[in-house]
DNA sequence: CAATATTATGCAATGGATTGCACAATATAA
DNA sequence: TTATATTGTGCAATCCATTGCATAATATTG
């Protein structure tokens, strides 16, 4: 077999001015449909571009103009569920805009995340949309996105930096709603297990299940709030712990799905009646929540929608061009029940 | 609030050289380590590069020499578990070579991935990285891939195309271990459910499974193989056909994780005893397999592995420039043994 | 020391598209 | 018909890094 393989060469603007006997600088200006060319001339070169199948240069354009019409998106890690499924709303979003989605990972590093956001500067992306990593503790690489006068859109998990903008999940109306249905359900004794409160996610998701015991009146109880890690382990622990203090609940709302599922191994090792008597609920709508047996009632946040949101955003920054905006969007989170939770209700055969 | 916002540009070679008093040619040369320059040049060119803080414009570079360091990986749907670990292992392995990685989605549509091929091509990627849409029938767009002289690596789901590579799971291993695990557990009435046999990956796991019989002496039965789509209901329909046939069976071994899964359920509701009665394996290793309350005995494909020996190929198939490599690469997936398979061992508690 | 060989640098074009300015071609008014 | 206004194109520089060729500077040899 040979080596040789012809590769043609990609038509330029000058391929379809000599053709046309006129000079690139008319093909430039017909093909960006410049009101100084006329109807003729750009007629022509559209359709000399297309039978050449010409295609503008990205590399040209953007060494030009300093413009890429690529994005930059960073996520703590690709293979999650949430975040993949971010990554799908902003795609879905962009992709028709002709702008390109540049994908990297934090690892939940902060030096990671700074050499990402270098890299991002680097190659002179339009904007940025990213959620931080949890064990960042500054913001002067951020800072650097807003010197570039590049868009800065955080998701899901943000920091303040002045004219930036973000999209999160209304955590306290998660928790809020979680709670509220716990007490619809007859539960009076919630116990709630959170995760590192100095993560706002959590933060706010706390003071969403503190909000909802308000408002009916229960009083909150401290001995109740139990800390986990995200997995399924913390979450057995908890329950453990639960059932060893003889800690009188009537259920339990976790702030991650893979508490909960621990907590209902464990319970259920220990011949505790989920949901009759407790009720758990979790909070995410992981993939596997409607797979287990006893399915687990949980609270979706519609990754995608948040994608497709900050894309929105940064498109409007664009358009905005030099007006500074700011937006501050807040996702209302729905509230999925499943039978870990349903007192009173059949369960599907 | 001032919209005014102060940019500062980018130095460049320029900059370098004014600096310097000497001309951008020589900071070329000196920043590419060229022989043709002195050391104490070379030595005064990095100082000052790094003083400003100089990196090289991709653009220009691209524009110049029609490579970009970017490369193309096309995934059918990046929120697939499977897929997101690939291109984990992709960027794990090329981020560090200094490559970006340009993820793009086909949806599962032939159309969509010969757009996106078309969107590759243009953007002058230096090589193309894909697992092939389901839809997909035609190969003239991979054909252009090749004819531009760039590397193409298939992973999991290839088409036959010269001087193309591929990386896939061997699948046919997988059937096989699968069901000699079976075997081994006392089962010889093994059901065997598959997913759409025109497409490989099913075709080689369904010949793995008889291998595995034929191995073992145990006659092939057409009646015990069922057809199913890859999802939790297919796979509650066999199990239910099954049932109501009285299709005598002691074991089920399915060609995807979702099937399993809908059968466990279907079982349990029919009161069978698993794996007393049925021994249930899947294929994949979904990560809801270890979080069921019956865990489910998989096959582990390590996408992630998958993900690096792609990338792996793609870097060989550069260093090798112009002589023409062809790998084709199967790696061995695993047997992971867990409750749904396990006839005499004990459970966890 | 002159003449040749080496080594180090500069010049200028290239890659593809854009754009300010100059100028040609045409249309309008006097 | 000539002078002026309007419209449509062309010229050439620019964005930044690379590289073939020419030449300056230095080292080596006779």
């Amino acid at each position: 077999m040979s080596n040789f393989q012809y590769v043609k060469k990609k038509p330029t603007i000058y391929d379809i001015a000599s053709k046309l006997n006129i000079t690139a600088a008319t093909v430039s200006r017909a093909l960006n449909d410049s009101e100084l060319i006329s109807k003729k001339t750009k007629k022509m070169v559209l359709e000399s571009a297309h039978e050449l199948s010409y295609f503008k240069n990205r590399h040209a354009l953007a060494l030009k103009s300093g413009r890429t019409n690529q994005i930059g998106l960073v996520v703590p890690f690709i293979n999650r569920h949430f975040f993949s499924n971010i990554i799908m709303g902003v795609e879905e979003e962009l992709y028709p805009k002709g702008y390109q989605v540049m994908i990297f990972q934090s690892n939940e590093s902060e030096k990671k995340e700074q050499d990402v956001v270098e890299a991002l500067l680097k190659n002179q992306v339009d904007g940025v949309l990213i959620s931080v990593s949890k064990t960042t503790r500054t913001k002067s690489h951020f800072n650097k996105i807003i010197e570039n006068n590049l868009p800065l859109i955080f998701f899901d998990r943000k920091v303040d930096v002045d004219n930036s903008s973000s999209v999160e999940t209304d955590d306290e109306f998660g928790g809020k709603i979680a709670t509220q249905h716990l007490i619809d359900q007859g539960c009076s004794q919630i116990a709630y297990v959170t995760v590192d409160l100095n993560l706002n996610i959590y933060k706010n998701r706390f003071k969403g299940y503190k909000k909802a015991l308000e408002a009916n009146n229960i009083d909150f109880n401290s001995d109740l709030v139990f800390q986990a890690n995200s997995d399924v382990i913390s979450g057995r622990k908890v329950a453990r712990q639960i059932l060893s203090n003889d800690i009188k609940i009537d259920s339990i709302f976790c702030s991650s799905d893979y508490i909960a599922l621990g907590v209902i191994q464990e319970l259920k090792d220990n011949n505790v009646d989920i949901p009759g008597d407790i009720s758990v609920v979790g909070f995410s709508n992981e993939p596997f929540t409607e797979l287990l047996d006893l399915t687990l009632t949980s609270i979706e946040q519609n990754p995608y929608e948040i994608g497709k949101s900050a894309a929105r955003v940064f498109l409007d920054q664009v358009n905005a061009k030099d007006a500074i905006i700011e937006h501050a969007i807040k996702l209302k989170p729905k509230l999925c029940i499943r039978n870990s939770s349903m007192k009173n209700s059949l369960k599907p055969h």
